[in-house]
RNA sequence: GCUGUUGUAGCUCAGGGGUAGAGCACUUCAUUGGUAAUGAAGAGGUCGGUGGUUCAAUUCCACUCAACAGCACCA
């Protein structure tokens, strides 16, 4: 599509500033092989202006342009979009009744729908790969065709592609489509491409297969998706294959096994049996939250489990959300329903007497115990679970006071994520959906401040935290943020929102008067940093890979003896580090010091102190560190200080460390 | 919820139409040892649940529950 009006000289500006005249018409590769044979051959696509284009088309007008070659890292959305054409005709070769339909690039890597009799089974996945192997080995060229949607529709109908027929019916009728083929084999696709099917190179990997609806919708046919990943080379591959592995063996669910945290059963599908020491562990993260938020001016409260129908029908909650909460009928027929939420009690409580905007902004927070009756599907360990913890508050404020209190909480829920080691975030600021309530110019109000909010969050974290708009993904009742941790191996977890709520103080009638002695509607902020506790501490098993920080690990340190003959003074050694408020267990088993130094290592214990005669002589402990070879020799009183001392909880080391600076 | 896979001892797993096996863990005994598994013996199972086929089912079939992977969902 050139345009008429276009000068027949292109200028072109490069990456390094100059700026060099074209002849129109030329092709990206003409401007590679221009610049250097060697450019040309590592060079995969052109980029004007930032937009990939393939580097045989010509460069439509004048702007920057930008050779990209394989080791950019734009070149990997080409690789895997290749990789996934690589697949199809793979697959097509192999078994032609199979119907493609469509193969995006995702994160990591990409996939390929198919519909086909038979599942795929993971031996398929071998030869398939052996096949794309010999398809890359071809070399055939991806060259681009521009046909009309007639001429594609009737081709597509021709050979059976009825997904692909679909695919045409959506595009817009005056829009004529690309068809990008390679060798014998072509796919209707956007583009852009690789200069040819050795782009894809060999660094990919098929990963598994899996159910996948047609356009992602569940009324619609199930596809059968098959899931790889590609890269630019063998070691970025590998590197990814180990961040699985590691991922693997992290996994939060074979830990909490393996650490005695917790465990599931078939009777209680989604809810967590917590076992003494994963539920020190919940107690160390909801004490550490409770000091935090008392820290900021919030009062607790706990409202009730179960409820009237009736409070959930004024809620709202009835209608919207119906099909997700458990709920009861007793005796005389009254129906119940247990908390999904705990706003609603919340505002009971405010409602509960007369509040004067002396009072703003009510800060209410609750460990809140919540139900929800989650898709059997969705459930996954303490990630995804039907009853948990939030650690939820609501503030009740006016339109004034809400910029303030959104920074406020900003800045408790960065704090806190730095006290567990997460320093990269990024928050969303979600904007108004499609569907809501409240008038648009409540909402641009809303959607401004909260603008304002996380211009200055980005402006105060000097570059460490980063925003994003999140465009229509707010909630009904008003817009929010989201905040995203990315954990120790790089996977990014939404934990902590803050949202404006429009409907609810409205729902319920709650008020407050205000200087003029008239009854005002109050804002209503929700908010939650760990979201669910028993998620967060699945967040933080995998971040940690078990190696809990001193404070928070259930089990602080092993006494393990050597010789029986030194249990007297290892009973002692343990007295007195439990004197200093530290979780210490013995082993005066009749093992040697390998099997216990063994099985407490496994356990993740983070400190084995062992004791023979010579401690037992000399009043030492020697103390082995997780994750070290080595062990370290001290006096009694030296453990119990320095231990103690890195026990500490980061937020009181903090405020102990401020008396000491004003001192 | 949907698709697919799986379910055998506390854990990891083998087996297979004639009512079960290994390693680790557990218990007992011996061993008193110096930083990731001392040796021996013993105990441990309605083979996820219900129903069907069969002389006989843990094994085959149906249904169901749960878990796993992905999709959908997460207001």
């Amino acid at each position: 599509m050139t345009n008429p009006a276009q000068s027949a000289v292109l200028s072109l500006e490069f990456p390094d500033g100059s700026v060099r005249d074209f002849e129109a018409g030329t092709s990206g590769l003409q401007i590679a092989e221009g610049i250097s044979k060697s450019l040309a051959k590592k060079s995969v696509a052109y980029a004007l202006n930032g937009d990939l284009k393939d580097l045989a088309e010509p460069v439509e007008h004048s702007g920057k342009i930008e050779i990209v070659t394989r080791a950019d890292e734009r070149a990997l959305e080409l690789i895997r979009h290749d990789c996934a054409h690589v697949l199809a005709e793979a697959v097509q070769e192999l078994w032609p009744k199979t119907k493609v339909s469509i193969g995006p690039v995702i994160e990591n890597g990409f996939y390929y729908d198919f519909d086909r009799d038979e599942p795929f089974t993971p031996e398929d996945l071998e030869v398939i790969e052996k096949k794309m192997r010999q398809i890359i080995a071809r070399n055939d060229s991806f060259t681009k065709e521009v046909w009309s949607r007639d001429d594609a529709k009737a081709y597509f109908e021709k050979t059976g592609e009825t997904y692909k027929v679909e695919l045409v019916d959506a595009i817009d009728a005056d829009q004529n489509l690309n068809i990008y083929k390679q060798g014998e084999w072509l796919d209707l696709c956007l583009g852009p491409h690789g200069p040819s099917t050795a782009n894809v190179g060999n660094a990919f990997k098929l990963m598994n297969v899996a159910g996948a609806y047609w356009r992602g919708d569940s009324d619609n046919q199930m596809l059968s998706r098959i899931y790889g990943t590609a890269w630019a080379d063998e070691k970025q591959l590998k590197n990814y294959l180990f961040m699985l592995e590691e991922a693997q063996k992290r996994d939060h669910r074979k830990l909490g096994r393996e650490m005695d945290l917790f465990h599931f059963q078939e009777e209680g599908p989604g809810v967590v049996f917590w076992h003494a020491k994963g539920w020190r562990v919940f107690q160390n993260l909801v004490n550490y939250m409770r000091r935090r938020i008392e820290e900021h001016g919030y009062d607790e409260v706990n409202a009730p489990q179960i409820l009237d129908k009736a409070l959930w029908q004024t809620s709202g909650h009835w209608d919207w959300y119906r099909e997700n909460m458990f709920t009861t009928v007793t005796e005389d027929d009254r129906q119940f329903a247990i908390k999904p939420m705990n706003c609603p009690g919340h505002v009971q409580i405010f409602k509960n007497g007369l509040r004067s905007y002396r009072e703003l902004p009510v800060k209410m927070a609750e460990f809140g115990n919540v139900h929800r009756y989650e898709p059997s599907g969705a459930l996954h360990g303490l990630m995804r679970v039907r009853g948990f913890t939030m650690d939820d508050a609501h503030v009740f404020c006016t339109p004034e006071q809400l910029e303030d209190e959104c920074l406020r909480i900003n800045d408790l829920i960065l704090t806190t994520y730095a006290d567990f080691g997460f320093d990269n975030i990024v928050v969303k600021l979600s904007t108004r959906p499609e569907k809501r309530v409240g008038s648009d110019e409540v909402w641009d109000r809303a959607e401004a401040i909260m603008q304002k909010v996380l211009d200055e969050i980005e402006a105060d974290s000097e570059g460490r935290i980063k925003t994003e708009p999140n465009p229509g993904e707010g909630a009904f009742y008003g817009p929010k943020f989201e905040y995203v941790l990315r954990d120790a191996i790089g996977r990014d977890w939404q934990c902590g929102t803050t949202q404006i709520d429009f409907a609810l103080p409205e729902r319920f009638g709650a008020f407050y008067i205000d200087q003029n002695s008239e009854k005002q509607e109050p804002v209503m902020v929700h908010r939650a940093i760990c979201g669910s506790m028993e998620r967060f501490i699945g967040i933080l098993i995998e971040h940690y890979a078990g190696h809990f920080p001193l404070w928070m690990a259930p089990v602080q340190a092993v006494v393990a003896t050597i010789t029986s003959e030194a249990d007297g003074y290892g009973e002692k050694v343990a007295e007195a580090l439990r004197d200093a408020g530290l979780h210490v267990e013995t082993d005066f088993r009749n093992e040697k010091i390998n099997y216990k130094v063994r099985e407490h290592s496994l356990a993740k214990v983070p400190a084995i102190i062992a004791i023979g005669a010579r401690e037992a002589d000399q009043g030492t402990v020697s103390i082995r560190r997780l994750g070290s070879k080595n062990q370290t020799s001290m006096t009694l009183e030296e453990a119990v200080s320095s231990l103690s001392d890195e026990a500490v909880a980061p937020d009181i080391r903090r405020k102990k460390q401020a008396r000491a600076d004003r001192n």
